[in-house]
DNA sequence: TAATATATTCTATTATGTAGGATAAATAGG
DNA sequence: CCTATTTATCCTACATAATAGAATATATTA
């Protein structure tokens, strides 16, 4: 008999949210390092570059992402970059998780104050 | 040399997140199987009371939650409720992670529409 | 004192998160 | 052409968080 697992890879950790979610915003230029440059500057939040690779990798696996090799641009060497885009069922789960953190902070967190000192 | 851990217990994974504020809604109520109660009824989402109580006792170790023991109600019998309440630490850190939840999810999530078809 | 209700603890295991070095691939300059 | 430089991904190892479900504890009631 298999053990029932009530979640089992059913809910986004708080990093991969976060990773998610800049995809999203940065459209068909979300690579790696864009990724983390992303999350630092709208976030202030500091990341390495080995959790955002490894996390995308999951994601990937899970099917949630989707990747493409781009051609190297001109600008000065370097490597090809990966692209990643935000798959249906990605999105889906991830508006899941902010509905459910929605839900759970309303009325106890005033979203729009947080920058502030509420 | 002791290697430097950039984001070493800084962010609150995502079930903390939901626990510590499943804790604010309730106020001086929380305990246990509330907690559980607190999460399904406002969020619909499934937990188990292991994964509560897993969490609550990790959220003590790193001083984010306080705990006491409660008298035995006289209601219908069982064992005492032990009550956790947030300290300051924790609710600083529990707005932090919205503030960042929110900044990235600016323009591209639209919460208060998360609900319906958006 | 056995059955029942309520609640917390324990034991395992899997999934996520994190760091930092290794590696790869491209360009530019001598 | 070959070496330094730039840009980027991949790899390895380990730490922390999440999850399940059975076991245990404690109180009441009949």
């Amino acid at each position: 008999m298999t053990v029932k697992k009530k979640n089992k890879g059913k809910n986004l950790g708080e990093f991969e949210i976060l990773v998610l979610t800049a995809l999203m915003r940065l459209n068909d230029q979300a690579y790696g390092v864009a990724i983390k440059n992303e999350i630092t500057k709208t976030t202030g939040r500091e990341t390495t570059i080995g959790a955002i690779y490894a996390t995308l990798e999951r994601l990937e696996n899970k099917g949630l992402i989707s990747s493409r090799m781009g051609a190297a641009t001109a600008e000065r060497g370097g490597r090809a970059k990966k692209f990643f885009a935000i798959q249906s069922e990605g999105e889906m789960r991830l508006r899941e998780s902010y509905r459910v953190l929605n839900a759970i902070s309303e009325g106890v967190i005033t979203w729009s104050l947080l920058g502030q000192s509420e």
